[in-house]
DNA sequence: TTAGGTGCAAATCTTTTGCAGAAAG
DNA sequence: CTTTCTGCAAAAGATTTGCACCTAA
């Protein structure tokens, strides 16, 4: 942990920035709570906690100089809010999301089965891939196991379901 | 076309919902376009080209309608605005986009690549995969070229070319 | 005549920016 | 000193909502 703050404070130091007691403590609470996809909001509420005169300008601020320190990735799931992962050694390039279109669940797998694909796209359309997102939208095991109890049909159509009309 | 307009309009009143005249001149705006990836604002200008009368709220409004009504697809690239996306026979479910970092160009490609990808996840995961999002960011062919030409190194390190520093 | 729709303006919400003062090299 | 950084408040930009009026089955 000690040592990950020290890296990025050698990374920002590395460009002529500085790992101010605020942007410390923006960085700590990221590696606390990994394993969320905060909002800026989520980020600045958490920094408050521990350091209550923060404002929330300065949250936005870090988190963008972290972005383009590529310290961090923007996410955008399209609830309204951008959020803010982490890029470590684990999630570098192999950052996947299951949503559950039911229960809102988020799910993330970890393996890069899309390195083929990059490969083809750089054949076929001399795209050089940085990065990708991939976002499944579907429906979780458990709200399936749900569904088929409640005897409805196993998969389902209607509302929200993801139907297509194709037009 | 006429054909398509005709089929949103039964697809409306199955539900209750009227094509009224701003409705129709909106769906028509998106078949007219339907190679673009259209804002609200977009939308909302062509619009009042052939109908001047029109409020931004119900552009708005019926393209919420559109979503929920799974006649359009509401994308996010994380420039700060929804686009939205005409859902057709060709596109459902095939629908990836090629982010040029340099440019900020956007290709499409339709092959369904992730057919396979989804099935594993159906078996490894018991998620049923309604829809996806596929986007790619990188440099595209003819930046590259470009950069080639420009003698620069051939896909380069550097503030924004996705170099992860990781943490 | 009644639910669904519309336009307008105001409100909301996220994110950005201007500015004057503070901190660090 | 000079550059970087901060907090605050205001601004900006996208989207939503309240409301009074309108319009078809």
């Amino acid at each position: 942990m000690e040592a990950r703050v020290e890296k990025i404070k050698q990374l920002l130091q590395s460009q002529g920035f500085k790992l101010t007691p605020q942007r410390e403590a923006t960085v700590r609470v990221l590696l606390e709570n990994e394993e969320d996809h905060l909002s800026a909001e989520d980020v600045f509420m958490l920094v408050k906690e521990k350091f209550p005169e923060i404002g929330l300008a300065t949250v936005y601020r870090t988190l963008e100089l972290l972005t383009e320190m590529h310290v961090v990735e923007k996410l955008n799931f399209g609830d309204g809010v951008a959020r803010y992962d982490l890029r470590t050694e684990s999630n570098k390039h192999h950052h996947h999301h299951l949503i559950c279109v039911r229960c809102g669940s988020m799910t993330e797998i970890m393996d890069d089965w899309l390195l083929p694909l990059e490969e083809r796209l750089e054949k076929e359309y001399r795209f050089r891939v940085l990065d990708h997102r991939l976002d499944f939208q579907g429906v979780c095991a458990s709200c399936r196991e749900k569904e088929e109890a409640e005897g409805k049909e196993p998969s389902g159509a209607g509302a929200e379901t993801g139907v297509t009309y194709n037009v």
